[in-house]
DNA sequence: AGCACGCCGACT
DNA sequence: GTCGGCGTGCTC
């Protein structure tokens, strides 16, 4: 009787199949990596469990190899991962995929052999290939060895070389011939995508880039190897976040949350909400409750929802915990870095801590006792592209199962968090203070209306008191949440504005590199350019970015006046993050201007005066989050101000004053937002009280069947959302109609149960006719139901 | 993701 | 004539 089970696949067709265990194999458990046989090659798969019976009409192949003596991944761990799988309506395979650094997804490995006392002669070095032709005896006397732990895994050389990051080193112009096309539109692409694996740009552009980056690294003009981001751990300037070592003793606010907090701990866990403004010293309690985890013997996750910021808690962290094994972890680090946490985070018999982001949630930490998620409220949690998830709920399933406590912490919480925190269903702390002597900032309303001048895009209010801020030796932020020079390109000779031919939206100019870009799809022209319509060159830009709004600034503000910029242009280059905001730290220069970049956690205690220069940017976009997105954002950015000794102040300026929404921002009124949030939401049945799925289906722009088969999944939805009670919209083209040759599609399902949702959704998936060729895959809870 | 199969252009 | 380009199809 063959010994059956079920092996997933963590590559594409990332099926789950049925493999036979040889008898020469040693036990199998959930979680093990093997080698298996897949057509004429050999794949890395994952055990999922035992196989009950054969699938019929098909031939069982046997495993190969063990990828690793001890499984590094738990039963609990696989679990977590089928569960997450079954949630997201994907293959369990995706999932892992996500889940497992590149070195511990691939097959293509070498086994060094130590066989010097070994009673039959084996070569030194061992490759799948070469185990299928052993003979029996021979595979016996390896598995001997390996047993024995005389044999070492190691990933092949080429796959290695394919994990090299490539990151620019100067900005643009680059020395390269203009007329270069493959390096050109290579370092476009790194300049608009940031630094990537050498596999990943293969990936995305083509064989080709192996010689391009070549030749663009002896050129010096591109760096390849280990990611610049992870030296950033070592770079000074960032600092640990101060004032929570050199200020230890709590406030009674601050004790009377932690003692809240422990309660919510010792009833065996579950979420709880810290609620507190912004500066009322939240990071502290994080590191309480740390303390309280690792001294129930327990290991302890602090997520934040960017590298940057991640970077900043692990300093403090590490300095708080010497002693504690202390592992920073994110996305951005080279596979190999990635890898090694993972194994170490495997073997780890003694409780961790883990700062990072969202992709933490995925490493085999060993008993979980607490997770932080840090400004809960962000976006960043949430996972957008390849696999829609969201770190809060990967983080509520792991503190579920382990008992542990799932901390959630933000001056301006989720709607939904607070709705659950407001029904009691999750426990809750306020801080209503800010630590120290700090107070919360006065916000004023500054009314631009009647502006037009496009080079003076600040009040003379706001630039009086930008003045006189720098004069008193206090620094400023200016917040424009619109990256480049100019949203809008006008040809004078036809009044024509330069669209982009994919996504049909207007593109926008950006002076210093030249070029006018596509913000959906990345897609960029050098500029000068013609116009498409009448030939003409003569282009105005108008409306406001970030570009313009320092230039502008800059040549308003008093001579000697030092303007910095910190948007997604100005950090390409990974390490110019860190460089910007160390200057501004230092007090290198007196305005800070950026995107919402700037608004996420910084402590600046110079910062006396923030500026938002257009206030009603995103107001009346057509999604029902767009109030709370830019409550958040002001609140947050309001935030920055005041920090110090110093009382802050905040200009919004607006040309819509009498917006209800200013009266809770100038309050920093939460509860008021919230109570007419709650309301509205209540009326026009978004969420919370109702579940919001979006149904993203593509196809290949020249598939000639694509409109049918769209059309018939659409009849599909609709007809199985009618049997099960839920409103489906569309389907209509998606805000990026068109991406890498694909046609896009959204639909939108409103229901009130997660479950008729995925039941709708495995109908229509069920009747398409070619799945190949039209991709179908489910967001859940979108940020943009657009 | 790999790898085979299969059908069209530029070479010893 | 063949070598080899990459479109398409399949993998327990």
């Amino acid at each position: 009787m063959a010994d059956l089970w079920q092996v997933t696949l963590v590559s594409p067709p990332y099926a789950a199949w049925t493999y036979e265990r040889p008898s020469h194999f040693p036990d199998l458990a959930p979680g093990q990596r093997v080698i298996i046989p897949l057509g004429n090659s050999h794949r890395a798969g994952v055990v999922i469990g035992p196989a009950d019976e054969a699938p019929e009409g098909v031939e069982i192949k046997p495993m190969i190899w063990p990828l690793e003596r001890t499984p590094l991944m738990s039963a609990e761990y696989v679990d977590m991962v089928v569960n997450l799988a079954a949630r997201q309506m994907v293959s369990v395979g995706r999932i892992l995929e996500i889940a497992l650094p590149r070195g511990l997804r691939t097959a293509a490995v070498t086994f060094k052999v130590d066989n010097h006392m070994a009673a039959r002669r084996l070569p030194a070095t061992v490759r799948p290939s070469d185990i299928v032709r052993f003979g029996d005896k021979d595979r016996q006397a390896l598995m001997e060895l390996w047993e024995a732990g005389r044999m070492r895994v190691r990933v092949s050389a080429r796959k290695e070389a394919e994990e090299r990051f490539v990151s620019l080193v100067s900005d643009p112009p680059w020395a390269v011939r203009p007329n270069a096309k493959r390096q050109l539109s290579l370092l476009e692409h790194l300049l608009e995508n940031g630094p990537r694996s050498l596999y990943a740009l293969k990936y995305g552009l083509g064989d080709w880039v192996d010689g391009v980056a070549a030749k663009l690294e002896t050129a010096g003009i591109v760096h390849m190897g280990e990611l610049t981001a992870d030296a950033m751990e070592e770079v000074d300037g960032g600092g640990h976040i101060e004032g929570v070592l050199d200020d230890i003793t709590l406030t009674d606010e601050q004790v009377a949350a932690v003692a809240e907090m422990t309660a919510t701990m010792e009833s065996g866990g579950g979420a709880h909400l810290v609620h507190g403004v912004t500066g009322s010293g939240k990071t502290v309690l994080y590191l309480e409750m740390a303390r309280k985890s690792l001294n129930a013997g327990r290991s302890a996750m602090l997520l934040a929802p960017e590298v940057a910021l991640a970077s900043q808690l692990y300093r403090t962290v590490a300095r708080r915990f010497p002693e504690v094994r202390t592992i920073f972890y994110h996305g951005y680090q080279s596979p190999k870095k990635r890898e090694l946490a993972f194994r170490e985070l495997a073997r780890a018999d003694t409780p961790v801590l883990v700062v990072g982001t969202r992709s933490s949630l995925f490493l085999p930490v060993p008993d979980l006792g607490l997770v932080v998620l840090d400004e809960e409220h962000d976006e960043s949690y949430k996972q957008e592209e390849r696999l829609a998830y969201h770190a809060k709920e990967v983080a509520w399933f792991r503190t579920d199962r382990s008992g542990g406590l799932l901390l959630l912490g933000s001056a301006t919480p989720d709607v939904k968090t607070f709705h659950a925190a407001s029904a009691g269903r999750i426990a809750t702390s306020e801080l209503k203070e800010r630590v120290g002597d700090a107070i919360l900032p006065e916000v004023e309303l500054v009314d631009i209306a009647a502006m037009k001048d496009p080079d003076k895009p600040l009040a003379p209010r706001a630039v009086e008191a930008v003045k006189a801020a720098i004069k008193a030796g206090e620094q400023v932020i200016v917040m424009l949440n619109r990256r480049g020079y100019a949203p809008v390109m006008y040809c004078l000779d036809c009044t024509e504005t330069v669209r982009c031919p994919e996504c049909e939206v207007g593109m926008t100019y950006h002076k210093g590199r030249e070029r006018v870009v596509c913000h959906y799809c990345g897609l960029s022209y050098a500029y000068p350019l013609r116009c498409r319509k009448c030939g003409g060159s003569n282009f105005i830009p108008m409306g406001q970015g970030t570009e313009r709004l320092a230039e502008s600034l800059q040549e308003q503000l008093p001579e000697g006046t030092k303007v910095l910029r910190l948007d997604r242009d100005a950090v390409r280059r990974q390490e110019r993050l860190e460089e910007i905001l160390g200057a501004f730290r230092r007090k290198e220069a007196q305005v800070l201007v950026g995107t919402q970049m700037i608004s996420k956690g910084h402590h600046f205690p110079d910062v006396t005066l923030v500026v938002v220069a257009d206030g009603d940017l995103g107001l009346n976009l057509p999604d029902y989050r767009s109030s709370e997105r830019t409550f958040q954002l002001l609140v947050q950015v309001a935030g920055r101000a005041g920090r110090g000794q110093v009382p802050g102040r905040v200009l919004i300026q607006t040309r819509n004053p009498d917006h209800p929404l200013w009266r809770e921002v100038l309050g920093g009124d939460y509860a008021g937002f919230y109570q007419r949030e709650i309301s509205r939401r209540t009326m026009f049945k978004y969420p919370p009280f109702s579940r919001m799925a979006l149904v993203r289906i593509s196809f290949p722009a020249q598939f000639e069947n694509g409109p049918a088969v769209l059309s018939l999944l659409g009849d599909a939805l609709r007809e199985q959302g009618r049997k099960e009670g839920v409103d489906v919209l569309g389907p209509a083209p998606a805000p990026l109609s068109m991406l890498r040759g694909r046609k896009r599609f959204n639909c939108l399902i409103k229901s009130d149960d997660w479950s008729k949702v995925r039941a709708v959704f495995a109908c229509m998936a069920a009747v398409n006719p070619d799945p190949r060729q039209v991709r179908t895959s489910l967001d859940l809870d979108p940020l943009s139901t657009l």
